[in-house]
DNA sequence: ATGTGTGCAAAGCTTTTGCATCATC
DNA sequence: GATGATGCAAAAGCTTTGCACACAT
């Protein structure tokens, strides 16, 4: 019985969609990208297909930000900052989390750590310039 | 006008649980474990005080895990492990993130790092132990 | 006394899910 | 023709909030 997987045009357009912005939208910024070509689009098929790339690993979760959960459509480990002021979540190069580091901590901690995530909380760039500062 | 704080039994209790554990424990969890003593506690005023604290700085978020917001008593910054199997989060120490690191990060990205958290994802201790690694 | 904290319960919100229908293989 | 995918809408579930009352100062 092997397991037979439908490439429906929405499907595709949704992981396109996702692959083709760094915003690391939500699921509702997700839909309404893409409502105005599929007027059809269901906000549930949206779900269900980012969860399914996400168990899949076409894409991954940055988690629950200001109630909405976040995507992110690139594989390769790399750091976020959310801005505190505007809600942004940017990607951060430079990761300062080496394999090494995780040996190391397997070991001391008797825990297996598979992967590791950085968060960065401060101010966006934008939101630098602006000056707002509170 | 200066804002007095009445300081509760409950808002102690609430405090007291939540600083008296590395569970880094949900709302519903802290209620669960004061309501055999305050019989009339609200799970909202958990909510309220939880909230509090983290704004204050009392006390601050794990994120959402699972579908719970997951809270932590303790101020000193430090790591965690989320334990994909049971979905234990437990405190890792060894932060291998410096300041420096923050300040060079910020002059890089234009950005204003104010702060940073790690988290990793594998198999607690317990879940090790037990083998059952799926 | 005054103003803050709480209980209760309803509302709010994102996310999930069931089922009939449609698309893809 | 089968089987997987989607639309629609209801359900689920955590969290927030309004209001009247209780408590701390």
């Amino acid at each position: 019985m092997e397991r037979k997987e439908h490439f429906s045009r929405k499907r595709l357009a949704i992981l396109e969609a996702l692959k083709g912005t760094t915003c690391h939208p939500t699921a509702d910024w997700v839909y309404g990208q893409l409502k105005p070509q599929y007027p059809d689009l269901s906000l549930g098929t949206v779900y269900r297909n980012l969860k399914r790339f996400c168990e899949s690993g076409q894409a991954m979760s940055v988690g629950v930000i200001a109630g909405y959960e976040r995507f992110d459509g690139n594989p390769a480990p790399h750091a976020h900052l959310v801005c505190r002021q505007c809600g942004a979540v940017v990607d951060v190069c430079g990761l300062p989390i080496s394999m090494e580091e995780l040996g190391k901590l397997s070991a001391m901690t008797g825990c297996q750590v598979e992967s590791a995530s950085i968060t960065l909380k401060g101010l966006c760039a934008a939101c630098v310039k602006d000056g707002k500062t509170a």
